[in-house]
Parts: C-alpha cells; sequence; structure tokens
DNA sequence: CCGAGTGTTCGATGAATATCTTACAGTCCG
DNA sequence: CGGACTGTAAGATATTCATCGAACACTCGG
C-alpha cells in the first residue's frame, strides 16, 4: 500500500477563507461563541491534523458542529483537509495572528468563559 | 455660580461594570457590533468627556443609541457620566487594555468595517 | 456491493437581539 | 413655570443566528 493520507477525495473540497480577507467585524463574530471558543481551545491543545471535526466535546449535534467549522474557515481561523472518511482540522495560529496579533491569544489564554 | 461641572445630578446614575470582572466572551460580543465599533472609534478620537452620546455619527435612532451605551458600558468600554442634560463619555483604553491587551488596539487600528 | 462511520445540506424552529415608536424623566434657560 | 433638549424605559416588530431532525454524499472495511 502507497498512501494513506489519501489524496484524491472526490468529496467538495471545504472552502477556506485567508485571515488576510477577513474584516475585524468577521473575526470577532467569530470568536464570539462559546461552543466555537471551546473548539479553538481544545484545537490549541491538540496536535495539527490529529482532530476530527467529531471529536470535539461540545454540547451540539453534528450539523451545528458543521455550521460551527464553516463559520471558523470563514475567519480564517481553521483549515480543513479530508483524510480518509474524517475531515481533520488545523488552527491557523501563525495566519491568523499575523492578520489580528494578539486577538486568538486572548481567546486561549482567558480561564473564563461565562 | 460655583461649578458648571454640575455633580449633583438628580437621575439614577449609570450602571458601570469594571473591566476586570468582564469575561473574553462578554467583550467580544460587545465588540462584533458594526454601530459600536464606530462609537469606540469615533470616541477613540475625541478627547476626554467631550462626547455626548447624542453626538456620534451612527444611522440608529436614540433608542438602540442608548441600548449600545449599555452594553459598552457593561463590558467595561465606556464610562459615562452626567453633566447637565447631556451624558458624557469616556473610553477606558488603559482599564481595558490591561484586561484584553491589545484587542482594543486591533479594533482601532483596523480600517475596515465591511 | 452492502453497512457502518463521518460530515454536509436543507428546512423548520426558537432564542437572542437590534431596531423603532411612543412615553417618560430629568436639566437648563428664559 | 413652561418649553426645548437629552437620554432612558417599555412594548412591538424584525432580523439574525444557533440548533435540531432528517435526508443525502462520501469513504472504507468486510
Amino acid at each position: 500500500m502507497a498512501k494513506q493520507t489519501a489524496g484524491a477525495s472526490h468529496r467538495a473540497a471545504p472552502v477556506h477563507t485567508d485571515p488576510e480577507d477577513v474584516s475585524v467585524l468577521t473575526a470577532l463574530s467569530a470568536l464570539a461563541d462559546p461552543v466555537r471558543i471551546r473548539l479553538i481551545r481544545e484545537l490549541a491543545d491538540s496536535a495539527v491534523w490529529t482532530r476530527s471535526c467529531g471529536s470535539f466535546d461540545v454540547p451540539v449535534g453534528k450539523a451545528a458542529l458543521s455550521h460551527h467549522f464553516s463559520v471558523l474557515r470563514g475567519a480564517g481561523l481553521v483549515e480543513q483537509r479530508d483524510e480518509g472518511p474524517k475531515r481533520v482540522n488545523r488552527l491557523r495560529r501563525e495566519e491568523f495572528d499575523a492578520r489580528f496579533p494578539g486577538l486568538l491569544d486572548l481567546v486561549l489564554r482567558a480561564d473564563d468563559v461565562e
């Protein structure tokens, strides 16, 4: 067998937005949600490309979860890649931080969600 | 006549929240609104205690405006004081920046609102 | 080729909230 | 005191958006 990172997905590739093209308003709106904050925090605590969408501990169904990831992609916060039947994620730390310095750190550092 | 900064208002004093008591989620939610971003930016460009609530160039009625200032107070972003019939404002730069370093700068520095 | 697993899409629902209109409560000036 | 001005409060409306359930699409392993 050759590849296990199956590069030949026939599925619709997820639509990504470059952080450079994201407005402050979009970025803040994406981060102003408790579920998405949890996703980002868990993602930050995991190795890159190791977390599939369904592997997060959030109290919502998979439809809502799919929606949240769509918002995060649209804000340039998350990158996704198909790996077999799963869709694995990566937090775009450097790229997002270059566009909005300190913003991601604020969300990750805070100990409260309230 | 003694004082022109009339400290004896018989009106209900505005309720303020210390930035230290504000959660990240509350802060982000308060900032994730185009009208409130404009208010904050105009406020940042003006001298302290010079802008009354009605003096801002935003496309909403005064009732909605009053609501927005209430949200900004609740997020520890704005301080208000009664001065005669007017209510003048101050951006709590240092205090808010101590709680959320860099966040206010991001909103003020960005050239887009989209 | 079937079945389990994973994620998206669609339509509907419900909650949060931004807004307006109207009414009211103060402050100041004549 | 009465009227102009400033802002708040309350109620109604509308829009946005988070959520769910169900149906669908794709991948992989028997």
